[in-house]
DNA sequence: CCGGTTAGTCGAAACGCTTCGACAACCGCA
DNA sequence: TGCGGTTGTCGAAGCGTTTCGACTAACCGG
């Protein structure tokens, strides 16, 4: 490995002056710049990050950490990530990700305090957050995607998910739909104050009533099981459904299944928008679902350019900013017939 | 920040002290120790990870590369990176996981060769694969998860193949399937050389032949449409089939679903077994899929285990070591009745 | 009582880079 | 002619560790 010193000795030029080629902090003549220049490649020099690092107390490395569970990583999550690593990458910068629990907060605090991370942006915020006051006491600039309840002072990016829900309300309405369904996460994950779940349901409910509806509403466990029997639980709910909004990834699967299996046909007898949803994943389905397909990798993106502002120490104060997830239409969705309507009009429906 | 300095003035002691105090390099006397580890507790003391890489020349890093395409990461890739995680923080290490496409090898090398990274993992290794002699240039340990086609001298750990598509075929033949199509991946990824691809199809082969039957043989594109497609396939060249195994994740979806549609009826009328599946996966279908479930988080954690043995420089030379998936048994397969074999024998469908 | 270990500690020299202050050479301008 | 201002370069002092050699005491066997 060649050094510093190697190049210098070679070009015949002091340490210093090696550095400023490499920095470009003090002008230098064309002449030893391209001297040093043709050391370096002769030597196949590469700078020594550490030592690059020790000296500018920068490791032009952030952190992405992203709570990793067994169920793997969806399509929206993974475009946060690659949105995140082109916009780091563009910068010079290295993203590393760290697959730290919401829980151990260890090697996160490890990574943080010993300065190997100028900064982290953080994943899948839990409405209170223990990783945010972490990162706090240790005094690592951070930038979220998704919000804490009190997220005045903190700089985030995340989904308009009120913006969201009124759009896909708005589509099923404007389709003639009337009773409309939505099945959200499981009652334990908006207990546990998760963000997206707490959001939509009251954006859910304020829509449904803004258009003069009643709001049913469905917690889900995060499985096709669980798909299944909130699709059960909602016919019980509203016989006379004709339209289900699906917050849940994972049991949206289910819901289709169990739909089936009544021999409800979507979309002729129910309509079907999936919320937060990849391309990806919409199109799995068989008819592919109409979605609100999430601003993944622009999120990502965004998230990491804050973030680097930050480091900069431009950019002044936090940056928050939120993405509504836009409308694609598929094949899931079709207006309402009065003849379905009218077919199912048992006790609570028109 | 705290540095070593402050703790040894605090402690009345010499930096170097401190510093066998921390490694353990040399003997300490109890009394030294605990003047150092109280000051160190009052300042807050946290070692500077940069300047301790500097000085010896090791990061405690070691970078898990893993491909990351829209798609996501499935069930299965993410049980390799909680496993490797889990083994490098046990050891003292940190993981960190690099977005690297198999083709932009760029952040890869500078990270490499920058000394930020004393090895890495690599994910997903093409039988061909650049990234393997870009490290070997660059002079950096590693071990792979899967294989090279020729993988000699490197140290590498895989799934069984060969194994595991031989018990998948044992356990539909105990069942008295004898019709039993295989569901590949893409022929475009067998073309380029994707290893799961290319080593099953030759395990199928070989063990169907073992069998005295005859293999049948489709690639399927990694999605659902794919999935269909396939089957359709599959019934042409095969009408009398009754059994599928499917290598291909994404795939399986669009299986399933058009045997739906053609009315054939899963296990009854055809038995259906997915290769390299998490339990997570094979409980999404509906009835759940038998499956050889894979040994991911066992891969991910022996990978970085033999990794870091070979930093250490123990272990001699490479570590070769093959794992077979299991098979679980669920709701998808059942024993081949001679009433459905003869069924199902006209042309295209029955 | 003496040479040889050994346990415990210290000072200083790395590690490979950045950056500050200094300085020489040159510029145009009054 | 002299003076402030650039421009280009250098030497040296860090950055916060580890580690080597050296030193002092205490100890042990002969």
């Amino acid at each position: 490995m060649a050094t510093m010193h190697d190049v210098a000795r070679l070009a015949r030029v002091s340490v210093s002056t090696v550095s400023y080629v490499l920095t470009g902090t003090r002008p230098i003549s064309q002449a030893t710049r391209d001297k040093v220049l043709a050391a370096m490649a002769e030597l196949d020099y590469q700078p020594n990050a550490m030592a690059r690092g020790l000296a500018t107390r920068r490791s032009r490395i952030v952190g992405l950490l992203m709570p990793i569970d067994e169920r793997g990583l969806g399509a929206t999550e993974t475009a946060f990530v690659t949105g995140a690593a082109a916009a780091a990458s563009a910068a010079g910068y290295h993203l590393v990700l760290s697959p730290v629990g919401a829980d151990d907060l260890d090697d996160l605090r490890r990574l943080a305090t010993q300065r190997m991370l100028d900064g982290v942006v953080l994943m899948e915020v839990q409405v209170q957050d223990g990783r945010v006051t972490a990162l706090q006491e240790a005094g690592v600039p951070f930038v979220l995607i998704g919000r804490t309840s009190e997220p005045a002072d903190l700089s985030y990016v995340d989904i308009d998910f009120d913006q969201t829900v009124r759009d896909a309300v708005a589509h099923l309405v404007a389709l003639g739909h009337r009773r409309i369904v939505y099945v959200n996460h499981s009652t334990a994950a908006i207990a546990a104050g998760y963000g997206p779940a707490v959001r939509t349901r009251d954006s859910f409910a304020a829509a449904m009533v803004g258009h003069g509806l009643e709001p049913v509403m469905i917690a889900a466990e995060d499985s096709a099981a669980g798909g299944r029997a909130a699709l059960a639980a909602a016919l019980e709910l509203a016989p006379d459904l004709t339209a289900v909004l699906a917050m849940n990834e994972n049991a949206i699967f289910g819901i289709l299944g169990e739909l089936a299996v009544r021999r409800r046909a979507v979309p002729d007898d129910v309509s079907v928008v999936s919320m937060v949803t990849s391309p990806q994943v919409a199109e799995l389905a068989h008819p592919a679902l109409t979605a609100m397909t999430s601003p993944g990798s622009a999120l990502g993106r965004i998230a990491v350019e804050a973030l680097l502002r930050k480091l900069d120490g431009v950019g002044g104060d936090s940056h928050q900013q939120l993405l509504p997830c836009v409308l694609e239409i598929r094949g899931s969705t079709c207006p309402a017939t009065p003849t379905k309507k009218l077919t199912g009009s048992g006790p609570p429906g028109s």
